[in-house]
DNA sequence: CATCCGACATTTA
DNA sequence: TAAATGTCGGATG
């Protein structure tokens, strides 16, 4: 369960009839304990209660009691030795009426009606066992804010579909930030006093809710009529302008049109409203909400949140620090003061994939906060905010976000004006709310930025459209920021290419212009990247994305990087492969990157890792620290080295591969299936020196096969699979479902070279097998090797290569043979070089062999390696390093240097004048 | 025909 | 249930 689907659960106890019996394990099943749980603790056997309440363990100690007792019986649960000694966090006491509740750990007690008692979610959080607890706990109003206004959501669609289909949605959406609007303002004193919103509706509407709806329209009306307008617009004397004040900004023109309330809606409707939406965090809440009006995202609900840190990641090297780091240069001289002033009231921030708004609101806050400073510093801490809302921009896909974006922006301001000025001064100065257009609904790669948002401001006039409504009094607005720097950030959508819809596909080709041979490969974020690029090369706008980490890996980098890094363009500053993270249960596990754009300088570039800052000259697409060198994949190799392949891909659906037991019982069966059968191995195999097998059956043997029962019916399964397909290809080979889709096998050595592996590990794993071992696809085929090469393979310089040089999986090593062997440089052996490396590789193999049967992740394992391997693989490494400069390397910087050097030398003297294919690209 | 990828997918502790 | 760690087959060049 989710923080708001607790959250939920929680409400809906607390409305129920109290029944003292049930409740205990209604409020732990509230809180996602499982129903196995529960009826253990039902049956007794888990229950530790010496009062006869619930005890779970470690966990919680309720008791239910008569009337009056409430108090008495959370003194009894505390002095409860059984509360001791099942380490119980928390005690809970009620009676129906009344509520205790002590969280033991930290002291903090809860005291209240028992059918407030869901108020204190956060306080019992701990109870849910959420990884992220105190994240959630600090934003708990979010969360029930989410909730509440989900149940509605959903409740008004049910009542109203025709409010669901997508000629409506923008009005449901733009209805929902109407209401969250109202709500924002009842609490905080935009309008005549506290609850005056919710509060009218209850009045004015009938108990049977039939006219909820006209009651809500007539107020938004009168938000939208001007006060000298009133007397004409006949508005009840109960929607008048000192309670409800004109507003507009675009929010409450157009239609006034309500979705019907059913007595369930309206109920909901009054529930929301109750809460103190003072405590909103709109940079929060906006990404929590989001998932409201999207049908395949809501499971996720109030789950899909970019912590605040995270963001800063961004924001900070690419503009705040530099803010930050002039304020305390200006110290107390009020001159530069104002000029820092000055300079951040003509300061951009657009996100070209604002979601909800959240970097916006953040650059928003963190900027209010620098002025406000500035302000203290000269003596004037009344003063007006300088920093116009209307330079924090945004393009957003959805619909909604795109409504909550704004709504995240107004919320923002109006809190720092309370903040920094005091709630009188921003109630003054915040109705009625501007016309402007800060954020557009569009696809960001279809829309032309600079027209869209003129970086000087002296170019094309924007027109306040309807984004917030339906047609606006098109007031046209110019962008206050002539002269000003103009930062775009964000945190675009990764798609890798095979996840692309058509459409996106197009847009990705849309966005590169015809720059790039194919954007097939590459990701959907790269559209962002190469829209930045051109804006930033016709203005003096920087930017810094946070990005998928695969753009600046294997194909991706020599594929797009080229396009991006020209017109004096340059990567300021990057932060390379860090886990994402955010609230969902199902956490999206996605490694990304940050990467700064902007135009040339002599300023040090900076590489962040999570506690270090380096400094560089350059930094390179690879985000490694002075390499411009970019790698090309290539199909032969550079070196004179043995060819590798991919290994063979049953695509077969199971059908040929068969576990140990499959075997085993198989040949036990039908002796004459022996023949059929061969090892296979993989990456896992490899690694783990679990081979399975699988049926290798040549097409002249296919009748005997297919006598056999059971292999009949594996061809069968492998015929339907592939038949099955969408795959032109592998309709085809369903004609030959008793071979292996690709089959690439030889009846001789070969070294087996996983695809895919653990980055801790010090070596690259491989396996030595023999012609009667068919290596899968997950793994890479190095035929017939010889045993230099398997020196090569297994050094130091090696893993390096392939580590900065291909692909990665979020952060393992991906393998490739294009990428990594083919483009890997090697200086010129002798004869003399490949005896004493051969000699090497066996003493490694020798190695392994004294620990068999301790399989690769064993023997690799950084924490176990043995001495003698470590020393086997050390030796080649100093035999191979000597050959490369005659001593060893100093570190893996050095290495990676001299490798990166090599390869450009390479490839330059393989292909001398035109050979555009294999160059290396270099930045001088 | 061969490669490379995964806002992942599945196993393991 | 989070931490560990590599399948599989389709789209692509």
């Amino acid at each position: 369960m989710n923080a708001v689907e607790i959250e939920q659960a929680i409400t809906d106890l607390a409305e129920q009839p109290f029944d003292a019996a049930n409740f205990p394990y209604d409020f732990l099943e509230a809180f996602g304990n499982k129903a196995t749980t529960i009826k253990r603790l039902r049956a007794g056997a888990s229950n530790k209660s010496d009062l006869g309440g619930v005890l779970q363990t470690n966990n919680i100690h309720i008791l239910t009691c008569d009337a009056g007792q409430v108090s008495k019986a959370l003194k009894a649960l505390k002095d409860s030795p059984a509360t001791t000694k099942a380490k119980a966090k928390f005690i809970l006491a009620t009676d129906g009426t009344d509520f205790e509740a002590e969280d033991l750990t930290s002291g903090e007690t809860v005291a209240c009606a028992f059918r407030d008692f869901p108020d204190h979610f956060g306080f019992f959080l701990p109870l849910a066992g959420i990884s992220t607890v105190r994240q959630i706990t600090e934003n708990a109003f979010d969360i029930r804010a989410t909730s509440r206004l989900n149940r509605l959501y959903v409740e008004l669609l049910k009542d109203n579909p025709e409010w669901g289909t997508d000629e409506r949605r923008h009005d449901m959406n733009h209805f929902m930030a109407r209401l969250i609007f109202c709500f924002f303002a009842e609490d905080t004193g935009i309008f005549g006093g506290k609850g005056k919103f919710t509060e009218t509706v209850a009045q004015m509407s009938a108990r049977d809710s039939s006219n909820t709806h006209e009651v809500i329209s007539t107020l938004f009306l009168a938000m939208n009529t001007r006060r000298e307008q009133r007397a004409v617009a006949n508005l009840p004397r109960w929607a008048s302008s000192d309670v409800f004040p004109y507003v507009n900004g675009g929010l409450f023109s157009g239609s006034m049109e309500v979705p019907k309330f059913s007595k369930i809606a309206r109920s909901y409707l009054l529930h929301v409203g109750g809460l103190d939406w003072t405590k909103i965090n709109p940079d929060i809440f906006g990404s929590m909400i989001q998932a409201v009006a999207d049908d395949e995202e809501r499971g996720a609900l109030g789950m899909h949140y970019t912590s605040v840190p995270n963001i800063l990641k961004v924001l900070n090297p690419l503009f705040l620090d530099d803010l930050r780091a002039k304020l305390e240069e200006a110290g107390d001289n009020p001159r530069m003061l104002l000029n820092l002033r000055k300079r951040m009231a003509k300061i951009r921030v657009f996100d070209p994939a604002c979601g909800s708004g959240n970097f916006l609101v953040i650059a928003y806050k963190e900027m209010r906060a620098i002025e406000a400073e500035i302000n203290k510093r000269r003596g004037e801490p009344d003063m007006r905010s300088a920093i116009p809302l209307t330079n924090f921009r945004g393009i957003e896909l959805r619909d909604f976000p795109a409504e909550i974006a704004r709504l995240a922006l107004i919320i923002a301001e109006y809190q720092c004006d309370v903040l920094y000025r005091g709630q009188k001064l921003a109630l003054a100065d915040f109705l009625p709310l501007s016309n402007e257009n800060w954020i557009t609904c569009g696809n960001a790669l279809r829309l032309d930025w600079l027209s869209l948002y003129p970086p000087t401001g002296t170019g094309v006039k924007l027109q306040g459209d309807d984004l917030f409504g339906t047609p606006l009094d098109q007031t046209e607005i110019d962008f206050e920021n002539a002269g000003g720097e103009t930062y775009i950030c964000g945190n675009p959508p990764y798609k890798g290419s095979q996840e692309q819809t058509p459409s996106q596909k197009t847009d990705l080709d849309t966005a590169f212009r015809g720059r790039i041979k194919s954007t097939k490969s590459a990701d959907y974020v790269a559209g962002w990247f190469i829209l930045a690029r051109d804006y930033i090369a016709k203005s003096d706008a920087a930017c810094a994305f946070v990005t998928t980490n695969s753009i600046n890996q294997g194909r991706q980098v020599s594929l797009i990087w080229p396009t991006i890094l020209t017109d004096d363009i340059e990567i300021r500053f990057a932060r390379p492969s860090f886990p994402w993270s955010n609230l969902a249960s199902k956490k999206a596990v996605v490694t990304v990157s940050i990467v700064g754009l902007g135009r040339r300088s002599n300023r040090p570039k900076l590489v962040f890792t999570q506690n270090t800052v380096k400094e560089a000259k350059y930094i390179g697409p690879y985000l490694v620290p002075d390499q411009s060198a970019i790698v090309l994949p290539s199909t032969s190799s550079l070196s004179p080295l043995s060819e590798m392949t991919y290994g063979s891909m049953p695509n077969d659906n199971g059908g040929l591969i068969l576990s140990s037991d499959d075997a085993h019982s198989l040949v036990e069966t039908y002796p004459q299936a022996q023949r059929f059968v061969k090892r296979l191995l993989g990456s896992n195999g490899t690694i783990h020196g679990q081979w399975r097998y699988c049926l290798w059956i040549s097409t002249a043997d296919l009748d005997a096969a297919l006598a056999i029962e059971p292999i009949r019916k594996r061809i069968e399964i492998v015929k339907n699979h592939r038949a099955r397909s969408t795959r032109v290809t592998t309709k085809a080979l369903a004609a030959t479902p008793h071979l292996f889709g690709e089959v690439r096998h030889s009846d001789s050595q070969a070294l087996a070279v996983p695809c895919h592996s653990a980055e801790g590990r010090p070596y690259l794993p491989f396996a030595l097998v023999d012609g009667d071992t068919v290596i899968d696809n997950s793994a890479i085929r190095l035929s017939e090797p010889r045993m230099y090469e398997v020196a090569l393979y297994a050094s130091r310089l090696h893993i390096i290569w392939i580590a900065t040089v291909c692909g990665q999986l979020e952060t393992r090593y991906r393998y490739s043979n294009t990428l990594g062997w083919n483009t890997f440089p090697v200086p010129t052996l002798t004869e003399k070089n490949k005896d004493d490396l051969t000699r090497c590789a066996e003493n490694i193999l020798l190695a392994r062999e004294h620990h068999f049967p301790a399989t690769i992740a064993d023997l690799y394992d950084p924490d176990k390696m043995p001495d003698d391997l470590r020393a086997a693989h050390d030796r080649n490494d100093e035999v191979l390093e000597r050959i490369y400069i005659g001593r060893r390397f100093k570190n893996d910087t050095e290495r990676l240097e001299k490798l990166f050097d090599l390869y450009t030398k390479m490839t330059a003297s393989t292909a001398p004048s035109k050979g555009k294919k294999r160059t290396a690209r270099t930045r001088a």
